[in-house]
DNA sequence: GGCTAACGTTAGCCGCTACTGACGCTTGGG
DNA sequence: CCCAAGCGTCAGTAGCGGCTAACGTTAGCC
């Protein structure tokens, strides 16, 4: 419920190939642009606006360190994504989903993994 | 043979609001290729190409009733992009998983980053 | 056979999108 | 101050992707 065109968003970042392997890239851990950019052989200004756009959509988050910035994957702006997939896919996982939901309540980044059982 | 990212295909399209729509709409009955097109204001051979690329990445199911043809949506086409949703979420679903993964002793995942010191 | 209904397919147009190259901005150091 | 490092931003361009209109195809009825 909530905001339709987040997903729609989400979803068109998404498409696109080099913006998956970036979320890959930073989904456990931080890189800088330049560490990132460093791993295509496309130019540092398409990485640019590929990050650009995976930021304006919401899954990343940038920091600033000097003159260099710091990005990583922002696991929560999958949420409307994941709330589409249950709403076709109609099964028990849509149960797991509701009990981790209540586990992590609406706690930030955080890697810990936690068990459901 | 065979595709390397099936991903691909089916996130591309579902970067399409309509073609979401057009999901949605037969995700839990049937509707013939008519009755889809009249749900939306485009022209009735747009609708037939969305439909095409749906069936094409396995998202949709086609069955032919004299003239008509009958559309389904195809929940299992979706398993690869909730594999894509675990693995950068980390829920509880994918800590199982990596549970398992830790007992066999940390096979084969190279997603592995260095840590700069 | 002739005709209609219900679709899919093709050709062509047009807007969007990802790319490159040049430039501007900010930070840190001499 | 000047200069370099590190990135973002601004034109400009090539190509992909979705749209319409016309045509082709199959199934059923008379």
């Amino acid at each position: 419920m909530g905001k339709p065109d987040a997903t729609d968003g989400v979803l068109r970042a998404l498409a696109e190939p080099r913006r998956r392997t970036i979320l890959r890239l930073v989904a456990h851990t931080e890189m800088s642009a330049g560490e990132i950019a460093a791993a295509f052989e496309i130019s540092r200004t398409a990485v640019s606006q590929h990050l650009t756009v995976l930021k304006s959509v919401g899954l990343l988050t940038e920091r600033r360190e000097g003159t260099r910035r710091i990005y990583r994957a922002r696991s929560q702006g999958l949420a409307g994504l994941r709330e589409f997939l249950d709403e076709m896919w109609g099964d028990a996982l849509d149960t797991a989903r509701q009990l981790v939901e209540a586990e992590r309540g609406l706690s930030d980044t955080d890697e810990r993994v936690r068990r459901a059982g």
